[in-house]
DNA sequence: CATAAAATGATAATAATAATCATTCTCAAG
DNA sequence: CTTGAGAATGATTATTATTATCATTTTATG
């Protein structure tokens, strides 16, 4: 456990945001100046391995990280790109109930939500400043 | 309309396998040999604006097309990157389960099932040769 | 047929991520 | 403590998927 790696899982733990790699890079880099972004990726994906942050699949171009461990689904706005913990249960009958139906062996399910957040519903008629990612067109939740 | 639109969504219709941009670029080059894969790629964009085809935006890193233009879920074999579809009925009640528990304004959801599809059930030892895309390793459904 | 708008093919550009590699750090054994 | 092997770092380059540019060609329409 180097340095980096310690720094770059405290601010990964301190940050509820689902942050990119390169989020986190800057955010590293206000400890670690000197850190380069390859490290950032390479321990992201070492401790993802280990266990003690969680890699998402989610919509959109970039990974991004979560230093909260306990299983959730998300919430993504579609105009901002900002996600969100949901605190939904884990549809575990929906896995069981498919393995019936299809010839598949099912081992998960990957859910996120689309919708708009209570900052976009405010300001509609522009949306939300600090917008980080690609906006989804609404036509194409697939 | 021109040709190669034309070509792109009949090709695109008559399979099945929810294609990749250069998958479906290789199997309309068999009938354009002189097409260009920029040529692909904005008519993709472009047919499913007009929402003729459905742009699907499932785990992994490309991005994939389908002809069929039903509602569905998808399972991805998470050794060959295979996806096929589910017939399970989409699940409207869960959008607005969650709307009332949240403060977005919820539009839909992204579902997609994650297993291990029939023919690598059988060949364990070594993963199905017709392989498409990276392996999700099954610690990481999120 | 003319012609304006749209699309094409070829190519370059971008964005996110992964790989390479010489140098530096870490940590357990002495 | 020192040390030495293996792991990790920073700098850099490479790769992959996708998008943008642009001169030329095609399409649809009057």
């Amino acid at each position: 456990m180097t340095r980096q790696r310690q720094i770059i899982l405290e601010e990964l733990q301190k940050d509820y945001s689902h942050p990119t790699a390169s989020v986190v890079y800057l955010k590293v880099r206000r400890r670690l100046p000197h850190i380069s972004l390859g490290t950032v990726y390479r321990n992201l994906e070492i401790l993802s391995e280990q266990g003690l942050i969680k890699k998402l699949e989610l919509s959109g171009t970039q990974k991004r990280f979560d230093g909260t461990l306990s299983e959730h689904y998300h919430v993504r706005c579609f105009k901002c790109g900002r996600i969100s913990d949901v605190s939904m249960e884990t549809l575990t009958a929906l896995d069981e109930k498919l393995s019936e139906m299809c010839d598949y062996e099912i081992i998960g399910h990957r859910l996120e939500f689309i919708g708009l957040c209570p900052k976009c519903k405010k300001n509609k008629k522009h949306a939300h400043k600090t917008k980080t990612t690609t906006p989804i067109s609404p036509g194409n939740i697939s």
